[in-house]
Formats: C-alpha cells, sequence, structure tokens
DNA sequence: TTGCCCTTTTAGATCGATCCAAATTTATAA
DNA sequence: TTATAAATTTGGATCGATCTAAAAGGGCAA
C-alpha cells in the first residue's frame, strides 16, 4: 500500500511536535484551536491516512468488533448485520464480518482470525453444534461477546435472542384455533437448540390445550427453501387431513408454500401454515405469511448495545436478553384478512 | 483485550530467540524442524494469540482484503461474497466488510476506514452516482482495487462484471422469438450505468430484428421487489397487450410474478417475463423465472483472483473482464418447459 | 518583578512482530 | 584435520501512533 506520509511528517509541516498531531487526530480538547486547524489542514494537503495497526498497537484497542453469522445470503441475518451497522456507524467502530455457513472449522477459524486482529468485542451466531470446547479459545481471552440467536451450553457468555418458546406456543396455539388436530414443525436442524425450542413451543401449548403430544411431528432436516418444498411434497403424500403447519423460519415456509401452490393446493384454507422471524418477504409471499415477527433488525441492534455496554463498562456479569416477538396475521393461517383472490 | 502473552514470552519458554520464533510462525523452512516442534508446543501451551497489529505495522501488509458492496440483504452480493470468501479463505486473507446501501457518504466512510486498516487490497461495487471525485482518495493511494458490477468513469480501475448488456439483448432476442411487440423494462435506477447497458441491449436487439425504438418503455425505479410488484400493477392497468418484461433483475422479477399471479394473469402464456442473474430463488419462483444467467459467485471468484494478482504481481494495467452469461429457459417466458399445473 | 496556577506543548519510552545483516552451528569437501 | 559451504539462529533497529510525566508559555495578582 501507499501511505508514506505519518505523524512526523505532518508534526515537521505544520511546525508543532508528533505528540500535539496526535492529541488533534484524537479531537482531544487539550489542544489550542488554532494549532488543532492549522494541524488538520497540513494533514488534509499531505494526503495523510491514519494508520490504524500502529495505534491498535500501542493503544490496545483496535476500533473493530467481529461479527460472525452463519450466512449473509439469510435474509435473516442480513436485516441482523443493518442493526448492528446502526450501532456500531455511529460509535465509529468498523464491523468485521464473517460468515461460517455452520462450519465449525470455519468459525474457530473466524474466531482466532477476529482475535488476532485485536477486535474489541465479538459478535457471534454459534455455528450448529457448537459446543464449550469449540470456544475456548474465546472464553480464556475474556474478550467481550455476545452471542446470538443461538446458545451455548456450558459458557458463560451473554446471549440476545427472542423468545423463540412462546414464539412458537402462540403460533400452536392460532393453529388449532383454526381447528388443526396435528402439529407439523417442518425444517430446521433436529437436534439444535433453535428446533428445540419450536417444539418446546409447541408442546407447552399442547399441554395449555390439552392436546395429547402425539399430534406433533417434524418433518425436513434444514431451514432453507428447498427444504420447505421438499416437506410440503411429503406431507401431501401422507394427507393433510387436520394438518396444522408451523415452519422453522419464514424461508421454509416460502418454500412449502410454493410447493402447494404448485400442487393447487389452496393454503390457509386446506392448509394453514405459520412461519417465524418476519422477514421480509413474508409480506410478499402469496398468500400472504401469518408469522411469528422477531424483529431481526431489533436484535441486531440490542446486541450491538450489549456489546458496547460490556465493552465499556465491564458488566460481564450481564444476563441474556430475551427479545418478546408476536403473532403477525396474514393469509397463510386462514384467517381472511383480505377478499380471497381471484384466480 | 487480554493476551499478555508475546513472541518475547514463547521464546524465553522455549529457550530461543524472538526472531527464530517469528520464523516458525511464518512457516519460514529456514527453521530446523526440532526447533519448530518446540516452539509451536510453547506457543501451545501459554496460549499465545498472534498479535496482527504489530505484525502489520512492521511488515506494512494487513492480511485483509476490503469488501464493499451495497447490501448484503441482496442475494446476488450474498453470492458474490461466497465467491470472494472461496478465494481468500484458502490466500488465508480475512475479509472486511462493508455496506454502503448505495449511500455515498457511507461509502466514502467505509473507504477511509479500510485504507486506515491498510487493507491489502478493495473490492468494491460503486454505490449508485459514484463519480471519480468520490473515489479521489483510494486513486491517490494507489491501493490495489477492482470495482464490481459497476463502472465509474474516469477512473482506471479495473472492473469485474457481466456483459449486461449481451444479455439483456439475449433476453430481448427470445422475448421477440416469443411474439411480443412491445418490449417493457422494469425496475433499476434511470441514470445508472447498469439501466442504460440494459437498455442498450434492448436496443441492440431491435436494431437487429428491425423493431423500431418506439416500442421500449421503461417503468419502476428501484430494484426491489415491491419496485417489481408497483410495476406490474402499472402494467396491468396499461394493458398488457403485445408486452414482454424484462426484469432489471430476479427479485424485480418475482415482485412482478407475485403481482400477476395475485391478479389472475397466467405469466407465460399472457405475460413473458424475463430476470437477469439467476439467483437461487428464480429456480423457486412459481412459474420458474426464465433469466439470464449471471453467475455471481463466479464473479466473485473471478474479482477475487483479480485483485490478488494485482497484489502480488503488480499487474496494474490489468484490463476489465467482463463475464459471458447466457440465457436459462425455464417458465416464465412461455416456453413450455414442463408440463403445466393443474391448479 | 516574582510567584502561582492554568493551559498547551513536548521528548522519549513503548506496544509486539519483522527485517536485516551478521554470528553461530553443522555438514561437506579437500 | 582444516577450509568452505550450507543450514540455523540471533541481536538490534524498525514500523507509526500513543502514553506519561514533565516542560514551556500565558495570565494575573501581589
Amino acid at each position: 500500500m501507499s501511505g508514506k506520509v505519518n505523524l512526523k511528517d505532518i508534526a515537521q509541516h505544520a511546525g508543532v511536535s508528533r505528540s500535539t498531531v496526535s492529541l488533534v487526530l484524537q479531537e482531544s480538547p487539550l489542544v489550542a484551536d488554532a494549532t488543532r486547524q492549522k494541524v488538520k489542514a497540513s494533514a488534509e494537503k499531505l494526503g495523510y491516512i491514519y494508520n490504524r495497526a500502529a495505534a491498535s498497537l500501542r493503544s490496545q484497542t483496535s476500533g473493530t468488533v467481529g461479527v460472525i453469522i452463519s450466512s449473509v445470503g439469510n435474509p435473516f441475518f442480513a436485516e441482523v448485520t443493518l442493526g448492528l451497522e446502526k450501532v456500531f456507524g455511529i460509535e465509529g467502530k468498523s464491523v468485521l464480518l464473517g460468515q461460517h455457513s455452520d462450519d465449525l472449522v470455519t468459525q474457530e477459524r473466524l474466531i482466532v482470525s477476529m482475535l488476532e486482529s485485536r477486535v474489541d468485542g465479538l459478535i457471534i451466531v454459534p455455528a450448529y453444534g457448537t459446543e464449550a470446547r469449540h470456544v475456548g479459545r474465546l472464553v480464556n481471552t475474556k474478550a467481550p461477546t455476545v452471542f446470538l440467536n443461538r446458545k451455548v451450553n456450558g459458557v458463560k457468555i451473554p446471549y440476545i435472542g427472542s423468545d423463540t418458546i412462546y414464539g412458537a406456543k402462540v403460533a400452536v396455539d392460532h393453529l388449532l384455533f383454526h381447528g388443526c388436530s396435528r402439529i407439523v414443525l417442518i425444517g430446521g436442524r433436529i437436534g439444535s437448540s433453535a428446533h428445540g425450542e419450536r417444539l418446546e413451543g409447541i408442546r407447552k401449548s399442547f399441554v395449555e390445550n390439552g392436546i395429547s403430544v402425539e399430534k406433533l411431528s417434524s418433518v425436513g432436516e434444514l431451514s432453507t427453501r428447498k427444504a420447505g418444498y421438499d416437506a410440503a411434497q411429503i406431507l401431501m403424500k401422507r394427507g393433510l387431513k387436520g394438518v396444522g403447519i408451523l415452519a422453522y423460519n419464514d424461508i421454509v415456509a416460502s418454500g412449502a408454500i410454493a410447493a402447494f401452490n404448485e400442487a393447487g393446493i389452496v393454503v390457509g384454507k386446506e392448509v394453514p401454515i405459520i412461519g417465524i422471524d418476519d422477514v421480509e418477504l413474508a409480506q410478499y409471499v402469496r398468500p400472504a405469511l401469518t408469522t411469528i415477527h422477531t424483529d431481526p433488525m431489533g436484535i441486531g441492534y440490542t446486541a450491538g448495545q450489549t456489546l458496547l455496554s460490556i465493552i465499556q463498562h465491564d458488566d460481564s456479569k450481564l444476563k441474556n436478553i430475551i427479545l418478546e416477538n408476536e403473532l403477525v396475521i396474514r393469509q397463510s393461517c386462514g384467517c381472511d384478512t383480505n377478499k380471497e383472490k381471484i384466480k
């Protein structure tokens, strides 16, 4: 790279000492106004570019936070990053973003790489299957960290997420209200904490409504659109009588809806579907998706704020934050919010 | 942050000099095997974490590349980042990712921030409206840079993209083949280079097929799903007789398809639509989207490779690379590739 | 003028890894 | 064995901004 000009050059050009220039760059109130102007002008004229590596080395702080998510292709996380950037943008911190695609090795590599960069803090969506031993390095360094969306057992690191159990429960309450006698959860990795929470929410609703647990089943293995599409095919083979579908997330739901549309089955009328997340897409699917609003951007924002407060006040005793979420009724559940389309 | 242990500590523990430890960490072949083992063991035992800031300061290279895109929420760019990571992952370089949301100020901030971090190189999707003066800083520093997907006039920086003009032309050829007498381009920012290229492709096809330019019109202003949805509404009001639609991209196309589906208009039969990009979504929309395959991941990969060769061999005379693209025929154009669904 | 306090500026040490040239050890040839 | 080449190892300077503690400058009262 270029950038041959450094503090000393500016100092010479402005006729002051390096220390003074440094103070100016840090916007310190110690330096006299006239001097500040002079220095800034010199810096500008010489085309100076701040060297963050040098500053970081000396001051032991990088002005960067690391963000590790599963995939930027997932609209949920895309929205989360917007919330994060809102926080760190105004704070003047850069975001180092990485995606692990739910691969534990990649995740490890990313964490190490970010620790090497001496990020001021980390926000991590743990990859599927992450256990305490996978984040040992992280815990040892005591780097300020916040987990997003997934917990890791046995690790004392605050977790920000939404109340999936409650969300799933409310969704199922609504499906039962629509007269469903069997609930099917489609998509999601069986065994993952997120999947488990959905199951728990379903059971909670069952208990409250006096339904037997046998009425619950689970189909599909991933959280992609294709998984939803395939799951719907399977369900159609099995028969849809009394079935109400809770999708792992909106993406899965949209895949299932596509499959039903294609087969000429009227979603909402013949089979109700409820999603989770309330991604932008949910409004545009037809029929529009009834879903659990989880406010991904809000989650990002909250996670960012939490990390900041840990960094700044070392609130290491800070507890988990679970954001409330609520049912957004559109059409895929069968509630007739709009006149039926003609088709 | 933590990480109190440094090279000197390892050196002491292993009974060698700092220089030797440094060589080991760099995987230098100069150091004897036995020594290497010893040092690595010490580093491991002490829980050493490499300090990239220090290394970067001394060696004037950061092992990081900056990537600036418009939005991670756009699936096209999400796929591009996968291609990039494939390249830089094996090269051992971290990716510093930023999104400017087509805001010039944010873009400027991101560029400066990355230059401050002394990235080894930059890959930038210029924000809409970027002119030479907006990237002056960048040009002055002579940082290795590659533009992606959009050009900036008057700046000598290599550009990687796909042959949109040709793609649009082929798409229109196909629409004309289906008997369309009027071509409408929906979505995209009027005045942007990308929009202009699509128009040019359309005109090229017109010339070749002896069609008058009056047969071309343009509707919509953005490249979102909603823009496509709205544009379709407008077109339905105006009447669809003879209309063939070229969408700015697949997202816009999917919005339009949703609107038509809702109105009971059979896409493909009553109005053909062709998209551009061939994002994963294109396969799942119904009817499946006929589109111009632009291989976003390939574009990312190529851009990454190009940047690497600039960094490594200083191929500053390197020219633009325009990737070929081709028409992928599915159903939205009216070609009856599948039995018609029952509905 | 001197003394005191407050504002502003500064020299020099420092962060931790890398580079260089030179020193040391080991291997090979004569 | 000694000379010579090759393989390893090393001390000390260095990258550029920041920190600390202390110096310099200015204002004002006595």
